[in-house]
DNA sequence: CTGAAAGCGCTTACAG
DNA sequence: CTGAAAGCGCTTACAG
C-alpha cells in the first residue's frame, strides 16, 4: 500500500531528453504546430508510459487559479441543499470545475470558519446560502474581492450577486389563491428567523390578506423554532385550529414545516381541504401518500442552480456588476386546497 | 471587485524585519518557546493586521498533504448519498479535512473521470461507492497506493477496505420474518444489477425461502431497470400480483423501488398487509403517510459513515491491512407486515 | 534564538 | 523549434 512514487514533468523531460518547459507545452497543447511532431509524440508516449498525472496543486500555485468552487449550504443532507449541490456540480463540471462543500448548520460562526477554510484553499469563487446574522461576514468577504453568489437567501443591505425566489409574490399568490377559493381565516406557519426571505414570505402573506379584504389577526402568524421544530410546529398548528374561530387555511413556510404540520393534522378529526386548506413551500415527496396531495409553491430549482453557477463563473472572468435575480415561483395546485 | 492583493509570508517578514522561516515557525506554532516572545507577538500582530491567510496550496505542495478527501457517490442529490456525505463531512471536519465530491451516476466512465480529477488534485484519500463494472478501475487505483475505502458496495474479488451492510443476512431475516408471519409466496423486486450487494440481497431472499420450507418460484424474483425505474417497477408489481397464485409478500430492494411500488399498490383494490405484506430496504420518509407504515431494513448509516471515514483517516497514517466490515441491519417492524 | 537556502511541481516570458 | 531561468508561497533541515 506504499504510495507509488509520483512522476513529474522532470521525469518525463529527463527520459525524453528535453526541457520541462517543452514537456509542459506539449502536454498542455500550447504552441501547437510549433513543436517538432516526433518529439511531441515521444513526450506524450512517455507521459502515458510513466502514468503521469499533472499535479494540479503546483499548476494552481503558479497560475493562481484552482478551478475550484466552494459551496456552503445549510445542511448537505437536506433535499434542497443536496439538490442544488447536484445542479451546481453538473454546471461546474462542464467547465472543469470541482466543488468543495460545507454545511453551516445555520450557524454564523461555523459559516465563517468554512469561508476561511475555502479562502485558504484558494477557491476561485463561492456559492453561498448565508445563515442568519452573517451580514458582516458577507460584507467582509466582499472586501476581499473574491467572486461569490448568494442563493436562496440574501441581505437587502448588501449589494452582492444573488439568485433567490421572489418570496413576497410567491407567498402573496398562494394566500390570494386560498382566499379566492373561499378561505376566510388563513394562517402562516414559518420559521422564527430574521432572514430576509422568511420575512418576505410573511410580508406576502400579510399583503394578500390586506388587499383581499381580510382583517388580519396577529395570532394567525406563527413562528416556529429552527432547532427541534417538530413540537413547536405541532403546538402552532394545534393553537391555530383550536381558536374560537379556527383558521381555515394554512401556508407552511417550508417543506419540512409542512411535513410535521400535515402529519399532525392527519391525526386530528379534520378533513383537508374541507376543514382546512393547505399550501406548502417546496415540493414534499414525503407527503405523496397523503389523501389530499398538497398544493405547493414550486421553486425553479434547476434554473436557480444553473443561473447561480453561471453568474459565478461569469464574474470570475469579467468584472460585471452585481446580478440580482428574484425568480418567480409557480403554484402547483393539487387537492389540499378547495 | 478587483482581487485585493494577497499577502504572503514574505510581506510579513519584510514588515517585521525577519526571515520568512521565522514567520512560518511562529504562525504554525513550531519551535514554541524557542523564539523571542516579542518578535513572535509582533509577527502575529502583523499577520492579523495585514489580514494574512496561509496559502494552503503552497503548503500542500511542500508537505505533500492536502487535507482533502474525495467522495464519490452515485448521486449527491439522493438521500442516501447526501446523508452519508453529511456524516463524512462531520467526521472529516474534526480533523480539519475538507471534502470534495462528485456524482458517478452509476456510470463507470464518469466514475473514472472523477477518480482522475481527484488524484490530480492530490487528495489524501478517497471514499467511494463504486458503480457497476468499475472493478478494473478500483484495481488500478489500488496499484497507485492511494488510501481509499469503499462503502455501500464492494467487489469480493478485490481485497480493499470497505464498509458495507451484511445484505445477505438483512435480506434473509426480512424474508424469514414474513414467512414466519404466515406468508407463503414472498417475492423480491430489486435492481437489475451485477453489483455484489444487490446479488446478496437476492441470495438472502432465496436462502430464506429454502431454509424455511418454501418452494421457490423463479417468477417471484423481479429485476427492474436502473434508469427510469417507475414503469419497470409498476410492471413487476403488477405481474407479481396478477399471477394465478399471486404473491402475498414483497421485499423491495431499495427505498426508491419501494416508493414506486407502494404508490402503485395504493392504487389497487388490495389491502396491506392483509393481501400483501411489504418490507423495504432503507427508511422511506416518502411513505410516512401510507395507511400501513412500511416495515423496513434499517442500515446503521451514521455508524457506517463514521467508520468509513475513520478507516480512511487511519490508513492514511498507518499502513494497516484491509479493513472489511459488514455491518448488521436492523429490521424495523411496523404495520406493512402481518 | 534566527536566517540563508533548497525545493515541492508546475508555467511562462524571454532569449536564441 | 527549444531551453535556461525565474517564480508561485510555502516548509524545513541545516548552520551558526
Amino acid at each position: 500500500m506504499a504510495l507509488v512514487k509520483k512522476v513529474s514533468l522532470k521525469d518525463i523531460a529527463q527520459k525524453v531528453g528535453v526541457s520541462t518547459a517543452l514537456v509542459s507545452y506539449v502536454l498542455n497543447n500550447k504552441k501547437e504546430g510549433r513543436i517538432n511532431k516526433d518529439v511531441a509524440q515521444k513526450i506524450r508516449d512517455t507521459a502515458k508510459e510513466l502514468n503521469y498525472r499533472t499535479n494540479l496543486l503546483a499548476r494552481s500555485l503558479k497560475t493562481n487559479k484552482t478551478y475550484t468552487i466552494g459551496l456552503i449550504v445549510a445542511d448537505i443532507a437536506s433535499p434542497f441543499s443536496s439538490g442544488m449541490a447536484r445542479i451546481i456540480e453538473d454546471e461546474a463540471e462542464k467547465l472543469n470545475y470541482t466543488v468543495i462543500f460545507g454545511s453551516s448548520d445555520e450557524n454564523a460562526q461555523k459559516f465563517g470558519k468554512l469561508v476561511d477554510t475555502f479562502l485558504n484553499r484558494q477557491v476561485d469563487g463561492l456559492i453561498i446560502a448565508p445563515p442568519e446574522n452573517s451580514e458582516n461576514q458577507i460584507f467582509h468577504l466582499q472586501q476581499q474581492g473574491l467572486p461569490f453568489v448568494l442563493f436562496d437567501r440574501y441581505f437587502p443591505a448588501i449589494t452582492a450577486n444573488y439568485v433567490a425566489l421572489d418570496n413576497y409574490t410567491a407567498s402573496y399568490n398562494a394566500v390570494k389563491y386560498m382566499i379566492e377559493r373561499g378561505c376566510k381565516r388563513p394562517a402562516i406557519v414559518t420559521y422564527n428567523s430574521n432572514l430576509f426571505h422568511m420575512q418576505e414570505r410573511i410580508r406576502g402573506y400579510s399583503a394578500a390578506l390586506k388587499l383581499n379584504g381580510i382583517n388580519a389577526n396577529k395570532c394567525w402568524i406563527k413562528k416556529v423554532n429552527i432547532p427541534n421544530p417538530k413540537a413547536s410546529i405541532e403546538k402552532a398548528v394545534q393553537e391555530l385550529l383550536s381558536m374560537d374561530e379556527p383558521v381555515d387555511a394554512i401556508l407552511f413556510g417550508s417543506n419540512s414545516i409542512a411535513i410535521h404540520g400535515v402529519k399532525y393534522i392527519n391525526t386530528l378529526p379534520l378533513k383537508v381541504p374541507d376543514d382546512v386548506s393547505i399550501i406548502s413551500f417546496d415540493e414534499t415527496e414525503s407527503l405523496d401518500l397523503f389523501y389530499a396531495p398538497i398544493t405547493y409553491i414550486k421553486q425553479p430549482m434547476r434554473e436557480m442552480g444553473q443561473l447561480t453557477t453561471k453568474i459565478l463563473l461569469d464574474c470570475m472572468c469579467k468584472n460585471n456588476k452585481a446580478c440580482q435575480v428574484n425568480m418567480q415561483a409557480e403554484l402547483i395546485i393539487r387537492a389540499s386546497t378547495k
